[in-house]
DNA sequence: ATTGAGACCTGTCGGC
DNA sequence: TGCCGACAGGTCTCAA
């Protein structure tokens, strides 16, 4: 998608979790497009009219893309559920699949991307330098909710989702019930948990990125996520994975290793 | 302001 | 096989 221009755009359907912008098409056809990027969970678009094209996949959204050799149309049909369609110049074909229509597509005019409403209140991105214990345990300073329930706030940290969080706390050998104020003392520094907690969320999210760029791709192998009743598999814990729900989600955690 | 509950959608899976 | 409820990796809104 990178470096080429949006030829054809063709929606199915007027509406993802929100409604399309208006002139949705008019705006994108004709645009190349710059830069890709990303923010939290927000897949960014930067096009070469200054408007920025801002996408989520919700729970269910997915691109897939086709190449057609001698460019004279898509290379397949739209299927079921195949809502937005990217015909490209450089005859790729990107559709846009979303069964449970919890993604969102819209386009930001120039300089508005940090004022939008899906971006403005984002905290720090947990792989950049400034996000380490300190940030976490200021962000968490005097929050009455769970940890698990804090690291799925998108204002303490942005771009964890469910499972990743319970991975996190796995690692960081920190219960998803215990308050999240417990991780900063009094005055705000964090505590040891605080700066495991940190380390724990860039490890698991590194992994994920090795696990789905490289080449090996092992059947999804968490360390609690979905595996209610199995073993724990920190060293030298004999504890076994439970499920609960929190905050209406379901979290994974060795009752055992986990304080 | 913070927090928990419910809503938004459709698909899949397990149990009967 | 068919039906039904539970559940799914996210975010928003509303009420307490």
């Amino acid at each position: 998608m990178q470096d080429a221009r949006f030829e054809r755009v063709t929606l199915h359907r007027g509406d993802l979790r929100t409604r399309f912008p208006r002139r949705f098409r008019a705006r994108l056809e004709g645009c190349r497009v710059e830069e890709l990027a990303r923010r939290a969970k927000y897949l960014l678009a930067h096009l070469s009219s200054g408007e920025t094209l801002l996408m989520h996949l919700g729970m269910s959204g997915s691109f897939r893309v086709e190449y057609d050799g001698n460019g004279s149309g898509p290379a397949s049909d739209a299927g079921r559920h195949d809502h937005v369609v990217f015909a490209m110049s450089s005859h790729a074909t990107v559709f846009f699949n979303d069964p449970r229509r919890f993604g969102m597509m819209d386009v930001v005019p120039a300089g508005k991307l940090e004022a939008h409403p899906a971006l403005s209140r984002l905290g720090p991105e947990p792989l950049s330098a400034g996000f380490d214990g300190a940030a976490l345990a200021a962000a968490c300073r005097g929050k009455k909710v769970s940890l698990k329930v804090a690291l799925m706030d998108q204002r303490v940290v942005a771009g964890l989702g469910n499972i990743y969080v319970s991975e996190a706390l796995h690692v960081a050998r920190l219960s998803p019930h215990r308050k999240a104020a417990t991780i900063a003392t009094a005055t705000g520094a964090p505590r040891d948990a605080a700066h495991r907690l940190a380390a724990a969320i860039k490890q698991v999210l590194e992994e994920a990125v090795e696990r789905t760029t490289g080449e090996i791709y092992r059947a999804s192998r968490f360390r609690v996520y979905d595996r209610e009743g199995e073993r724990c598999r920190q060293r030298g814990c004999a504890g076994s994975i439970r499920r609960q729900t929190q905050a209406g989600r379901s979290t994974f955690y060795c009752a055992r290793c986990q304080r």
